[in-house]
DNA sequence: CAAACCGGGATCTGCCATTTAA
DNA sequence: TTAAATGGCAGATCCCGGTTTG
């Protein structure tokens, strides 16, 4: 990886010792000097025409074209690649077509994260292998990377990775957590071991201080209801946890249970973003004639609430409203909340047609699955006794 | 038996900024 | 000085069904 950096020497001025000593590796790729992009403002005020400081690889580039790879979205990511005189283009396609990858997949893997054709065949094999420890097939692998090659490619060190595989296992979490934590969030994956650390320790340190008992188990179960935790920031969540604490005036029994339940999934939201939803909720509760007490008991049943857009959860409230619902019925079964506004709407229009009555019977036909509801809509469009 | 309770499953990258290495 | 490595951010739900309960 190292051996690299001559054949610019070549073209650019000074380093001319450089090029004396790596001459031996010079290459076949270079051709011709793409555009010069910038000019030199400094230095050499005299007159010495400028060569360009930037060129790329005519042949790779060529290569890459071949492969199918959009050369413009790579240019724009990392342009740095383009200019490299060693790459392993080749040698990647071939080692991600032995797994099973499509050309396309390369192409398209090696556009949105160039860097990937700077890894060598042993450092490929190694990190395969790996990843393996926590998926059972190379294809699995292959759509994560398909789906986001950053998470594979960002780091270059394997041995960082295999301690980090250490660790995240060495957690107990069970086999299934872990296979999801790194099906779904597989940027934990090439985090530092020292920030996943930083991670779990901040986890640990808030449960004792909010008096928990068990500070080892509370990283495992905020992991595993949220598994996209390791790829925040601990900034974030100290803030959101505060912002919790402060504007629901929680006490420390009341977080605890919070975020060890389900309001572990609302931890990850941007700090602006909660801090938004936390107040819109509010008004839209105010206008609704609630009380500080409803809003607080609701945040603390069904944390979710937070996490839909002002304008999802407005409409989908006044849906239910207009369809008759009480805002008291929703407090008690926030769930029905869980479901897209076309899907309540839906089942309202549904209900309506069957002449169903809420006041009667309650909400809770809304918080069901597809088949469930139909077969209830079927009950009642059976026998319309009430 | 149906309703209610409850937890789980899918999904989440792609960019920018900063630091480090060569 | 450039490129590589790394940290961090914004984005913004919906659905299913096993088990318990009545």
């Amino acid at each position: 990886m190292a051996a690299v950096s001559g054949m610019r020497a070549l073209l650019g001025l000074h380093r001319s010792i450089m090029f004396q000593c790596c001459s031996g590796l010079t290459q076949v790729q270079l051709k011709a000097t793409y555009l010069p992009r910038g000019l030199c403002s400094s230095d050499t005020k005299g007159n010495e025409p400028k060569l360009p400081v930037n060129t790329e690889n005519e042949s790779l580039l060529e290569n890459l074209n071949l492969m199918g790879v959009d050369v413009k979205m790579a240019r724009q990511r990392q342009p740095g690649v383009l200019r490299k005189t060693f790459t392993n283009e080749q040698g990647l396609a071939q080692f991600l077509k032995s797994k099973g990858a499509s050309s396309k997949v390369v192409a398209s893997i090696i556009s949105r994260y160039p860097r990937a054709i700077t890894r060598s065949l042993e450092h490929l094999d190694q990190r395969w292998e790996l990843w393996r420890n926590i998926f059972k097939t190379d294809a699995e692998i292959v759509t994560i990377l398909d789906r986001s090659p950053e998470s594979f490619f960002r780091s270059s060190d394997n041995a960082e990775l295999k301690k980090n595989i250490t660790f995240l296992t060495s957690l107990e979490l069970d086999t299934k957590v872990l296979h999801r934590l790194l099906t779904t969030a597989p940027r934990t994956f090439s985090n530092s071991l020292e920030l996943n650390r930083q991670m779990v320790e901040f986890l640990e340190d808030i449960c004792a201080e909010l008096g928990g008992k068990n500070p080892q188990q509370f990283p495992k179960a905020v992991i595993s209801r949220n598994v996209y935790i390791l790829t925040r920031s601990t900034k974030r969540v100290k803030t959101n946890i505060e912002i919790l604490r402060t504007s629901l005036k929680l006490d420390d029994s009341e977080l605890l249970a919070l975020f060890q339940g389900p309001g572990a999934e609302i931890l990850g939201l941007s700090n602006q973003y909660l801090r938004k939803n936390f107040n819109s909720l509010q008004q839209k509760m105010v206008s609704l004639r609630c009380q500080k007490a409803d809003i607080k008991k609701l945040i603390i049943s069904y944390p979710m609430v937070l996490y839909p857009g002002p304008n999802t959860l407005s409409s989908k409230l006044d849906c239910l409203l207009k369809g008759g619902i009480t805002i008291t019925q929703i407090l008690e079964k926030p769930k029905v909340l869980d479901y897209s506004t076309q899907n309540i709407i839906g089942r309202l229009e549904e209900l309506k047609r069957v002449g169903y009555d809420f006041q009667k019977n309650g909400i809770s036909v809304l918080d069901s699955s597809r088949k469930r509801f139909a077969a209830k809509i079927e009950r009642l469009a059976a026998s319309p006794d009430d």
